[in-house]
RNA sequence: CGCGGGGUGGAGCAGCCCGGUAGCUCGUCAGGCUCAUAACCUGAAGGUCGCUGGUUCAAAUCCAGCCCCCGCAACCA
């Protein structure tokens, strides 16, 4: 057994239904980690659902529901999104499971003993209507608050802190000393200048109960829970724990274990929203750190997208509703647009004409075409039958295919992608160019239209072998429509000459039905 | 002076880290082809790479300043 590469997603918040930043997150793990596998590397992809907090439980209430209802009816949503998306994820946790409970207790309690906690009082105006403590940075000009929070009230709480101040140097030189740790480099940059500015203030973990009580309970105070940070964050390894990581210290592993010793931690890839990267690059090693776990290897932080150039928000009504277009265009369209339109960091901007665009285009004129036209005329020319092998295009598709490989493990599926295509355009010239529905009219050609016919079969076999991580679902087609029994998984199956003579491929049909486009 | 991102032919983007023929998709115009999903191929028009200055033999690419747009600012991917 060896370390296998671990990549994780943010596990999304059980409150509402899923939207096109939760889907695209989990797009973009799903290529890393098909990738990975198909580049030979034993690999373990992580997602999941964060459950407990205020906002569950009043709108379990809100339902009559209890909370751990509510819980199991959006998880069912959530868990058939990952199917809807094709997603090849190896666990899926939830945050309500004994197993992850058990780790966060075991974790507060040896923290606790180790003295990384302190309990304080803190006073000052709290919103009974959203239940939550303001601060003057929401006040308005004239002093006063908005009456959005309605009644604000004095209050005091206590509550458990966790020390931070300590750690601030030490995690400025990781940081410094491991330019991979946070991606890309300008988020490194705000991260670091955030930290080098600011000290750290010590982090609030818990919520009494007698505010909300759907949480976990601190092992050694009933009356409280805690709140987000150890309860979120430390899904990524309660997970490995329930495998029974060498990687986690054993003091975590949940009592009933169901693992099997897999290396899992530490994590490979944290993927997680820009928003989201301060917790992940500042407060999770720390809270590693203390746990005496290692840190991870890098957290990669990707962008959002606009609808149309605007935020997108459920008032104005311009949101992109993944399964709508998944169901409309098919689940490897929706995975190609989001990864092709937009590199992993900056912002991107959803337009339908665009979708449609790159859809038309790349898929259906593309790829779609090349494939169908190619296998029509091996088909109809010599009845199916694959000719010797023939090297014409084997150098320029090797380039191609080591490039890939590059982009690959580098992370960069935009630039993966655009690699691909030239490939694609490059076949779609050498028919120009070599006219095989010229060589099929004079038998004299015979042997020329049998090398032309080899390398446009085998082109489309190794196309389907690269975009495996991508669309998974379309290079298993072209599999088939080979008549290859297998499927695309292994990147070394995009070898030249992997299409044996005589070899009958099966019936050609289009891949990406040209649609009209909708108004 | 809160933090960060962006400003590249008509539209949308890549290139910038690691200076050296400005690339891709769409659109426009003109040709070619007919195997294929009215798809494919070729060529053309169209750009002072936000502005100003600096470094350099050479800058979209590095440095400084400025203008404009957009996000974030403790739990919303």
């Amino acid at each position: 057994m060896s370390k296998r590469f671990y990549i994780t997603t943010a596990i999304d918040y059980v409150n509402g239904h899923p939207h096109l930043g939760h889907a695209y997150e989990k797009v973009v793990a799903d290529v890393i980690a098909r990738a990975r596998r198909s580049l030979g590397q034993e690999t373990f992809f992580l997602t999941g659902l964060d459950e407990h907090g205020q906002k569950v439980q009043q709108a379990a209430l809100a339902e009559g529901k209890t909370p751990q209802a509510y819980c199991d009816e959006l998880a069912v949503t959530w868990k058939n999104l990952t199917a809807k998306l094709d997603l090849s994820n190896d666990d899926f946790v939830r945050t309500t499971e004994p197993r992850h409970k058990q780790v966060v207790q075991a974790i507060l309690t040896r923290l606790h003993n180790e003295g990384h906690f302190y309990k304080a009082s803190y006073e000052g105006w709290y919103s009974v209507r959203e239940e939550t403590f303001l601060t003057d940075r929401d006040r308005q000009a004239d002093g006063t608050f908005h009456a959005a929070w309605g009644e604000v009230v004095r209050l005091q709480e206590d509550n458990y802190y966790f020390r931070l101040k300590q750690h601030q140097d030490w995690l400025i030189r990781h940081i410094e000393e491991n330019p991979e740790f946070i991606r890309p480099a300008y988020r490194r940059n705000e991260v670091l200048g955030f930290l080098r500015k600011d000290v750290l203030e010590d982090l609030c973990i818990t919520r009494p109960t007698n505010r909300f009580n759907w949480g976990i309970p601190l092992p050694f105070d009933p009356n409280f829970v805690t709140y987000v940070w150890f309860d979120a964050l430390s899904n990524y390894i309660s997970a490995p724990a329930a495998q029974h990581d060498p990687g986690v210290p054993n003091a975590f592993y949940p009592p009933q274990s169901l693992g099997a010793g897999l290396e899992l931690w530490p994590a490979d890839i944290h993927l997680v929203g820009k928003d989201i990267l301060r917790f992940h690059s500042v407060y999770w090693p720390i809270m590693l750190k203390a746990m005496g776990a290692p840190l991870p290897r890098q957290v990669l932080a990707h962008g959002w997208w606009q609808k149309d150039g605007e935020r997108m928000s459920k008032s104005t009504g311009n949101v992109v509703d993944p399964i709508a277009v998944i169901d409309a265009w098919g689940v490897d369209a929706f995975r190609f647009y989001v990864v092709r339109e937009l590199d992993i960091g900056p912002d991107g901007n959803w337009t339908d004409a665009g979708f449609q665009a790159r859809y038309s285009a790349e898929l259906a004129n593309g790829l779609g075409n090349l494939v169908n036209r190619s296998l029509s005329m091996l088909q109809r020319y010599r009845g199916g039958r694959v000719p010797a092998v023939s090297r014409e295009l084997a150098a320029e598709t090797q380039q191609v295919v080591e490039e890939t490989q590059t982009r690959l493990q580098a992370n960069e599926l935009q630039a993966a992608l655009q690699s691909i295509w030239s490939l694609v355009t490059r076949a779609n010239q050498y028919v120009d160019q070599t006219a095989p529905f010229k060589l099929a009219k004079d038998p004299a050609n015979a042997a020329r239209l049998d090398e032309v016919l080899y390398n446009l079969a085998e082109v489309c076999r190794i196309l389907a072998v690269l975009l495996w991580p991508f669309i998974p679902g379309s290079a298993g087609k072209i599999y088939a429509q080979l008549g290859l029994a297998s499927r695309p998984e292994r990147f070394a199956a995009a070898a030249w000459g992997g299409l044996a003579a005589g070899h009958q491929i099966g019936a050609p049909a289009p891949m990406f039905p040209r649609k009209e486009p909708k108004a």
